[in-house]
DNA sequence: TAAGATAGTAACAGGTTACTTACTTATCGC
DNA sequence: GCGATAAGTAAGTAACCTGTTACTATCTTA
């Protein structure tokens, strides 16, 4: 805004200062970024710091140790991923439709962020107790709760049959988008998810409502 | 064999001298079950050699570092998960029923050793180049392609619908077993692997066969 | 514009990790 | 039984990782 900066070389290094909450943003996006390329336990906060353009000793202001960071990325998820089921309830319609949609957006938003099914995962299968672990735990059984709610309610009106079982149809929900996440990784590159998603998802579909035999 | 052994107390830690071959194998064993434990990643060289009750150093005169150890662990699940794979087949039948038992087998296999789909997931995930990654894809794609073939040889003896497309179907056969893994991480404990299996497999066919509509 | 608060830096400390080395001890063929 | 070979040990080393500290630069505001 004042005169001097429009003077000044715009300058090539984008090495600004920024605020706390900006860096502590950019932090959360590094490390989610960072994770489709390391596993979890080797993100390094040297790595995350070095990814947000600012030197290691700098993290430190922000976060009082790297337990923290790894605590607003748990956050992030969470958040994101309750938004991506809210969005996809919010538009409405026929239980099994809402049902399709929020497959749809579910798979289109680890295909953005690849890192994301690693960190859960990766997290999940700690053998207990640790922090992280229950929140994991928490982020996977609230959306598999949800799943199950919309297969009720599909149940409800008759789009799907009464003798489905609603946890074993949620195993295979999101069994499903894990498939597809191992399949990416096979052909890296050459594999669409969302499209494999398009192709997939009648074949749940048709595993929910059973053979008319 | 001699009188002094006898005399002596018999030893409280087995920590006996062992074959060169028999340390390897021990090692290859200890990584996997370590895998269980910890990420594939925070696997220390130090904590094998504990788990196979012998000093950090002794295990550097079986592999020359590191990365032999891992090489050695993919060898391994590549043989046990082809062994697996042909006595389900070996057992005979319809290919429908061959692929059930493929299903179960693999179940089985996988909750004895939870460590394994971690490993290979873990390592599949990696961007590129590296030598464990390329073993991952022969063995998950080698898995793959099994099923595939179990699959189009349903569609020959008429027990699926030529229409069902056998890369999706496949995709759909490793997401299965995969979204049993989560849960099965999720309550920990409390989730018989198997049992779910039971339950899930008639769902997956349901979904292969199609809907008569 | 001066003062206080805040973001950033560079260097370091302590711990851990992968791997080495000099030495010791058990095992096996002769 | 004896000597060579192979398995094991204990103590190191260099690199790396997390977190700290003393200092500097920048922004805000009274």
């Amino acid at each position: 805004m004042n005169d001097i900066s429009v003077l000044q070389d715009p300058p090539a290094e984008p090495r600004q200062r920024q605020s706390a909450e900006t860096r502590r943003e950019e932090t959360v996006e590094a490390v989610i970024d960072l994770a489709s390329e390391h596993s979890p336990e080797g993100i390094t906060t040297q790595a995350i710091a070095t990814r947000i353009g600012v030197t290691h000793g700098a993290l430190f202001r922000h976060f009082p140790d790297k337990a923290a960071i790894w605590r607003s990325v748990f956050d992030w998820l969470g958040i994101r991923l309750g938004r991506v089921a809210d969005a996809a309830i919010a538009t409405g319609g026929t239980p099994l439709q809402v049902l399709e949609r929020l497959f749809h957006a579910q798979v289109a938003f680890v295909s953005d962020h690849p890192g994301v099914p690693r960190i859960l995962f990766h997290e999940l299968q700690r053998p207990a107790g640790s922090p992280l672990q229950g929140l994991a735990r928490t982020i996977v059984g609230g959306y598999r709760e949800r799943i199950k709610i919309l297969i009720h309610r599909a149940k409800d009106v008759g789009e799907l049959p009464t003798s489905l079982d609603e946890d074993t149809a949620a195993i295979l929900f999101i069994g499903t988008i894990q498939g597809l996440v191992v399949q990416s990784t096979l052909f890296a590159g050459a594999f669409d998810m969302r499209e494999a998603a398009q192709r997939i998802f009648p074949l749940l579909l048709d595993g929910y409502r059973g053979v008319k035999s």
